[in-house]
DNA sequence: AAACAGGCCTAAA
DNA sequence: TTTAGGCCTGTT
């Protein structure tokens, strides 16, 4: 039977901005304030009640504040990024932001889905590709699938994804399934060795570049000084920071500030 | 209605 | 090393 699971205060995790600051691609507001999702085959309600974050699933306590990546303290990680105006501000407006801990072949699928594309189309072909090849899983009577395994996907022609409406990416899909499940790309193994050797591993893939390597070690594989850059992130720096600004500076959470000034650029800033 | 989307790949300088 | 154009297909 699924429980609630009083998870952590909403000052350290707030759930709209964690859920919609773009990390994430499974998780969706209903008209209750409560969100909905699924991580490891495990659906979940999470909301916010009397200054508090609750879990109902029938995944443990334990999962959930590894996933909402509890033991970091994001205050102190935050308090080294000093010295910008702009990420100040940034840090501000995303106060309550965590990074979560996807599942490293969700991630690194689901930011080879995203590469030129809109949100709403990215959460249409992503839930596409899990009710068609995920597990199924219930929770009170509600109907979830899991994220599709790389191993499921690796036996799929190409074609056979014409539903997904992926376009171009599915290939892409294929290939990066492929080699996962071949054992070419060994995800877990990615997660104990540097940054950048886990990047250049993943930048063999085929439809795999720089900005989606960088999402899929930060956020599938825990490395928080990867730095994606997108045209959001692109734009913010070279408006707001020094012309030799180099991101490395930002230190072992370089990830973390990115989120947070990603989200500031996007969310309108104060320009 | 046409531009643009949280890039990547290839070809060509 | 940098740049231009093409790529699937929605969404705005």
């Amino acid at each position: 039977m699924p429980e609630n699971v009083r998870l952590m205060p909403r000052d350290k995790l707030d759930i709209v901005k964690t859920f919609e600051c773009g990390q994430c691609f499974r998780w969706n507001r209903g008209e209750d304030g409560v969100y909905t999702g699924v991580a490891g085959n495990s659906p979940a309600r999470v909301w916010e009640s009397g200054g508090e974050v609750f879990v109902r699933s029938e995944a443990g306590k334990e999962f959930w504040e590894d996933y909402f990546d509890g033991a970091r303290d994001y205050d102190a990680a935050a308090a080294r990024f000093e010295g910008w105006k702009y990420l100040d501000d940034s840090v501000n407006f995303g106060k309550g932001i965590r990074i979560l801990r996807q599942e490293p072949w969700e991630a690194l699928c689901s930011f080879i889905i995203s590469q030129c594309n809109n949100i709403t189309r990215i959460k249409g072909i992503v839930e596409r590709l899990c009710a068609m090849y995920g597990e199924p899983a219930e929770l009170d009577g509600q109907s979830f699938y899991g994220f599709p395994t790389a191993e499921r996907l690796s036996g799929l022609a190409v074609r056979e994804l014409a539903e997904l409406r992926a376009g171009y990416r599915a290939q892409y899909i294929i290939s990066a399934a492929r080699a996962v499940a071949e054992g070419k790309i060994d995800l877990e193994a990615l997660r104990g060795i540097s940054c950048d050797r886990a990047k250049a591993a993943l930048l063999t893939l085929p439809g795999v570049g720089e900005k989606v390597a960088n999402c899929a070690v930060l956020f599938g594989l825990g490395h928080m000084e990867a730095f994606p850059i997108d045209v959001w992130i692109r734009r913010a720096l070279k408006e707001h920071f020094p012309a030799d600004f180099d991101p490395a500076a930002l230190g072992d959470c370089a990830g973390l500030a990115q989120q947070y000034i990603f989200y500031f650029a996007r969310s309108g800033g104060n320009s």
